[in-house]
Parts: structure tokens; C-alpha cells; sequence
DNA sequence: AGCCTTTGACCAGCG
DNA sequence: TCGCTGGTCAAAGGC
């Protein structure tokens, strides 16, 4: 950091070959739907899903996708779905409903348009009968606007399922966050979750990191979707109207792909970023650390305007705003009653989808979050991700709520590193995200909690562990663990003909036993 | 000239 | 204390 006083480093800057510049290979549209939505249409229901050719998550949810009220599995292990959104107010899922209808059968193919415009609700109001507004667009936006605008990116006119599932990962972001609400009390002031669209000229700067997680992720969506040949490939992250300037890279545990940090070349702005590749330049990963304490420049480089789509420096565009804010973690903190969480998770998973215009997140707050001097305990991160697989022929952005990269024990015998988690509608609880920390193991694991009872828990894996089970492991999910094994056994094995790709999943439903 | 990227080394936290 | 790991520094070079 600026303070630290460091020995001077020989540097041989051994011009070793740089990384191939990234070069965006866009999987066959027909691809795309054929595997993630297989025949059944978008089933959206586990959007995330995780990114590699459709996994698990989002094949199991085309199982269930015949009703487009039973896309999650809390949902699924609930029965039947109420949701509290609904009835004439915002349904969670109202944006995958939209993606479905204007879709239609034939997402990726014929024109490819997503017609979120056509379809769009007349006032995309969630939960108005919430005393907050979770998620409203400010006068004069329009949620075709905001659904448009190059800084959310996915739903220009042409635009491939790739940008779908992105926006449907952010349609579930808030909706959830709306669910979730309603559960987790969180209040309208500062640990509010709301989401909101915003000219840029209305965004204070301390929402900015959010939102340039967003375009990030965005424009990425852009680049990849379009299938344009394009020479404006991603070398540094996208376009997020901020200038970076990249201070390392390393070649992080746990991940397949090296991580660059970036940092806002604003003076004195301490706003960081994490940005993953895959080895093809394609981004996997975004996470953004502190918030800006400046305006986005107006006069760019014209190396930052040289956008991915030609379209990202719209400085009056809308712009959806994410907050994430790590001093307000004890509502939400509480809110998560029940919900094991560790105390990293706590501390850290506090999410706001701030407005722009709102005062939620004031100076004092900002400075207190980036004076924050151990920031690997109280991290304010947005990371939006996009997992990538040398395997994939997928690409479908993630956003996801990290919370801290830990180790967890989980009762299949398997470390497991949690690595995201994200709230699901429908469901309080939020699903975790693991993977398998050995290294060159690619598995993964999802686990959900049902909606109505905590203890139900559906741990869905993705891939197939190259190794044994380590041999020495502390869990204290023993109780479970005997349970698992049974219903391991038990669980069918799950053939996903969908995707030849496919790895190898199961779905496993068992209760926890937490104590 | 100034800014950015690259990259090996260093630092600090953690178990 | 030591090793591991993530994060950062800073010289060198490129644009």
C-alpha cells in the first residue's frame, strides 16, 4: 500500500511472452440455449448456475421447469411456491418470466432479440407494497432504458442469451434481494436493499463501485454476445467509466485463472478491483473493493472508450447501482437468524442495491468503510463473476454476494472453499457456493436451504472429484455425514443429456442436521 | 512525457 | 516459528 515502506525489489522485468491478449470466442448462440435451456426454454429458475456449460444448478432446474412458479429449490423443497412478491405486486422472478415470454422457444435462435422491452412491466416496481421500494427506476428512466443501457449491457436488441442469464442473474439479485427483505428486515436506510437505475449525473460517487461492477460485467456481456468480430477485446476490464491502473497479478489458490488488481487511478480514490481471467482473456471474476470517492472522469482515454461494444461510455446512461456496504452487516447479520453463517460471512455479505440519488450510503460511512484497516475482515466486495471452464462453451455471468473465501468442511468428506453465496427467491436463506480446494478438482458444489425449514438443505454437485476424499477431516456436520453417505448412495444418478459436456451431477436431497 | 502493464519480490495475515 | 497465500510494490519497458 501507499504507506508501506518497502525494500527496494530487483525487478528484472524478464520480458517474458505477456498473456495472450484475450480474445473473445463466442460459443454458437445455438449452443448456448441448446445446453442451458435444452428444449424446455429458458429455465431460468437457477440462473447463477455456474457458468460452465449448463451445469447441475441450471439442468436440474430444467427438470422442474415445466412451472415457472418451482425454478429454485427452496422452492422445490417448499412445494409449492407463494411468493410474497405476488399477487399484483412484483414477483421475483417476474424478470425470468419475462426472459421466458419474450424468449419464447427460441431464445438463442431466430433473432435472438430479447424483447424484455415488449414485455416489460408497466411500472418494474418490486415489492411496491413494501414500505421501501426495493427496486424502482427513477423518473424519466425507463426500465426498457435501464434494461438497455449500456451499462447493464445484456438487453440491447440482438442480444444473445448470454446477456440473458446475466440479467437474469440480476434480476435475481434484487428480486431475491426483495424476498429477502421481508426476511431479513432490512431496512430502508442504509442496510436497505434496493436497486435502482440512475443517470450517471445522479450517482454520488460512493455507489460507484457497485455499479462498475455491473457495467463491468456488462460490457463483458457485450463482447461476448455480440458475435461481431471485435478487436476491442477486454485487456483491461471493460469500460466502467472509471481509469484502473493495474498494479498485479497473481496466480491465486483455488483458482484455475490469474487475478489482476486494479486500482482507480483517481488520486487518493482507494476503490480496487480483482479482476479473474480465463486463459482464452475471457473475465471470470470481477470484485470490486471500496468505493469511489469521485466522479467517473468525463473526459476518458480514449483507451477506456474504446469499449467493448462501442457503446459503454454513455455517461448519461442509466445505470443499475449496486451497494454493497460492509458497516451495516449487523441487520442483516441478524436477519440471517439461523443461517449459519460465519462471522466473515457477516461481516461482509451486507449487500445494498443502492439508489443513486438516495443518501444511504454517506460520506462518513465511505470513509469509515475505506479507513477500514484490515480489509480481509470487513471487505466491502461486489463481485461479479462469470465462471469460465476450459470446458465451456457457455459463458454466463454471475453476480454474486462474496463473502469470504474460506475453507468449509462440509459433510461429503471433500474441503470445500466457499466462495459466493447468494440469496435465492423465494428463499431468506441464502445458497452457498463451494468449491473443491484440491487443486485441478473443478467440482463444485451449491447448497440451498429450503425456504421453509432451514435444516432442509439441497447440496447439488457440479463435476466429478479427480481424487479421494481427503483422508483427515473435522467436520461438524458428522451427524449428517452418515445421512449423506446413505442418501448419496440413494440419489440417482443424474444423466443430463442435454450436454454431452456435461459433468457427471447429483442431486442430493438431505436434511442437515444443524445444531 | 506520462501513463500503463508486466512481473518478481516483498509484506502481512493466518494456521 | 514457519510456510502458505493473497495483496502490494516498484523497476523496467511499452505505448
Amino acid at each position: 500500500m501507499a504507506g508501506n515502506e518497502q525494500k527496494p525489489s530487483k525487478t528484472s522485468s524478464s520480458t517474458a511472452p505477456p498473456p495472450s491478449r484475450p480474445t473473445i470466442t463466442l460459443p454458437p448462440r445455438a449452443s448456448f440455449t441448446e445446453t442451458l435451456f435444452g428444449n424446455n426454454g429458458p429455465a431460468t429458475g437457477l440462473g447463477l448456475g455456474f457458468g460452465f456449460s449448463p451445469g447441475p444448478m441450471t439442468l436440474v432446474s430444467n427438470l422442474f421447469s415445466d412451472s415457472e412458479d418451482c425454478k429454485s429449490f427452496s422452492q422445490l423443497l417448499a412445494g409449492a411456491m407463494a411468493s410474497p412478491a405476488s399477487g399484483g405486486q412484483f414477483r421475483p422472478n417476474f424478470l425470468e418470466q419475462q426472459l421466458e415470454r419474450s424468449s419464447g422457444d427460441d431464445v438463442g435462435g431466430g433473432d435472438g432479440d430479447f424483447r424484455f422491452k415488449q414485455s416489460r412491466p408497466a411500472g418494474l416496481v418490486i415489492s411496491q407494497s413494501q414500505s421501501q421500494p426495493i427496486f424502482s427506476v427513477p423518473p424519466g428512466l425507463s426500465p426498457a432504458t435501464l434494461l438497455e443501457s449500456p451499462s447493464l449491457g445484456m438487453l440491447s436488441p440482438g442480444q444473445s442469451p448470454f446477456g440473458m442469464t446475466h440479467q437474469q442473474a440480476l434480476a435475481q439479485v434484487t428480486a431475491q434481494a426483495a424476498q429477502a427483505q421481508s426476511h431479513i428486515h432490512i431496512q430502508a436506510d442504509r442496510s436497505s436493499f434496493n436497486a435502482n437505475t440512475t443517470t450517471q449525473q445522479q450517482m454520488p460517487p460512493s455507489v460507484s463501485d457497485s455499479r462498475l461492477a455491473m457495467k463491468e460485467s456488462s460490457n463483458f456481456s457485450h463482447s461476448n454476445q455480440r458475435s461481431q468480430p471485435s478487436s476491442l477485446i477486454v485487456d483491461k476490464p471493460a469500460d466502467d467509466s472509471y481509469n484502473w491502473r493495474k498494479y498485479g497479478q497473481k496466480q491465486v489458490k483455488g483458482s484455475e485463472f490469474p487475478r489482476s488488481y486494479y486500482k482507480c487511478t483517481h488520486p487518493n480514490c482507494p476503490v480496487k478491483k480483482k479482476v479473474e481471467r480465463s486463459l482464452d482473456g475471457q473475465v471470470t471474476e470481477i470484485i470490486y473493493k471500496g468505493q469511489h470517492n469521485h466522479q467517473p472522469p468525463t473526459n476518458k482515454r480514449g483507451k477506456d472508450t474504446g469499449s467493448l461494444n462501442g457503446n459503454s461510455n454513455n455517461q448519461g446512461s442509466s445505470e443499475l447501482a449496486f451497494q454493497f456496504q460492509s458497516g451495516n452487516s449487523n441487520k442483516l447479520k441478524e436477519g440471517l437468524h439461523g443461517y449459519s453463517m460465519s462471522q466473515k460471512d457477516q461481516e461482509s455479505s451486507q449487500v445494498t442495491l443502492g439508489t443513486s440519488d438516495s443518501e444511504e450510503v454517506d460520506d462518513a460511512e465511505t470513509a469509515k468503510d475505506e479507513d477500514e484497516p484490515d480489509p480481509k475482515r470487513r471487505s466491502t466486495e461486489v463481485r461479479v463473476s462469470e465462471p469460465a471452464s476450459s470446458h465451456r462453451t457457455v459463458t454466463e455471468p454471475r453476480i454474486i454476494v462474496q463473502t469470504t473465501s474460506e475453507v468449509d468442511l462440509l459433510d461429503d468428506g471433500y474441503r470445500w472453499r466457499k466462495y459466493g453465496q447468494k440469496v435465492v427467491k423465494g428463499n431468506p436463506y441464502p445458497r452457498s457456493y463451494y468449491k473443491c480446494t484440491t487443486l485441478g478438482c473443478n467440482v463444485r458444489k451449491h447448497v440451498e436451504r429450503a425456504s421453509t425449514d432451514p435444516k432442509a438443505v439441497i447440496t447439488t454437485y457440479e463435476g466429478k472429484h479427480n481424487h479421494d476424499v481427503p483422508a483427515a477431516k473435522t467436520s461438524s456436520h458428522n451427524t449428517a455425514n452418515s445421512n449423506a453417505s446413505q442418501i448419496k448412495q440413494q440419489n440417482a444418478r443424474t444423466d443430463f443429456r442435454n450436454n454431452n459436456q456435461q459433468p457427471v451431477a447429483r442431486l442430493r436431497l438431505k436434511e442437515e442436521h444443524l445444531t
